[in-house]
DNA sequence: TTCAGTGCAAAGGATTTGCAACACC
DNA sequence: GGTGTTGCAAATCCTTTGCACTGAA
């Protein structure tokens, strides 16, 4: 956490952009949240720990932690609000979704990474990231 | 496209809707869009055409061509707009997307697709639809 | 004839922005 | 001290909805 801060320090000044203490505040804060989340829950999280920022703030710095590497803007979208993940000191992931009950399981495949850089090689592509998605019914879901 | 016709006919009746003149209209327009679309790129397409459908109209048939398996809504989005692509009659693809350019290739790969399918038996999952999207930079940006 | 579908304009929800006050560097 | 930041409220953008009218079955 504290190396995440000296990174994020570190990036913020780089591009001329300050440390502010909303920002600390976020960042500590958000490091701390559990698979996907959006601005709201964000808001939410910071008031239930009275660390008073805007929501126009939020907004403001979501973007900033994605430039940063901290956070990561995800491909699921809840109701038509963008969606962000933790990235910082995580290992990748990809996604399982259940289309019935919405659950998300993540799971890590080496097998696949390899292929996906293949075939990022055969078009030419130097692969800065990538998301897997795959989408069906659960065990749980199944029988329904 | 006659087929698209039927098919999506039949799926109507089945769910009690009736098949209306914009419906064939927008269907006919839809089957012709080539990669990524949003709901503004099918009005402009639609009025190119003196074909006029209004936007409320666009935003309740497009659900209706998702169920009815014909288009899909993809995971990508342009500045927070849905958008959708042509399922019917095309092969399953993924995505290189380039970074800088926002090019986007399609490609498809059988290895891959026989592992997403291991990896969601071990969870027991039944797969129903998958999404790979590997995000880089591509052979002309790459020198950039 | 009946009820789903349409267009319109108003409503809604998420995100962005203008501006004056503020606070890092 | 100068310039990036913030909070607030207004503005914007995409999407949804209420309603009276229309048209497919």
């Amino acid at each position: 956490m504290n190396l995440a801060l000296k990174n994020f320090g570190r990036h913020l000044k780089k591009n001329g952009l300050r440390l502010t203490v909303e920002r600390q505040k976020l960042l500590g804060l958000i490091l701390t949240m559990k698979g996907h989340f959006g601005s709201e829950d964000v808001l939410k999280k910071s008031e239930g720990k009275n660390l008073s920022v805007s929501r126009a703030t939020i907004y403001r710095i979501l973007p900033v932690l994605v430039e940063a590497k901290i956070i990561q803007q995800s491909l699921l979208t809840s109701e038509g609000q963008s969606l962000f993940e933790v990235t910082w000191k995580k290992a990748h992931h990809d996604h399982l979704i259940c289309i019935s009950c919405k659950k998300v399981i993540e799971f890590q495949d080496n097998a696949i990474e390899v292929f996906q850089r293949e075939i990022a090689n055969k078009y030419g592509f130097i692969l800065e990231r990538h998301v897997m998605e795959l989408v069906g019914r659960c065990r749980e879901c199944r029988m329904v």
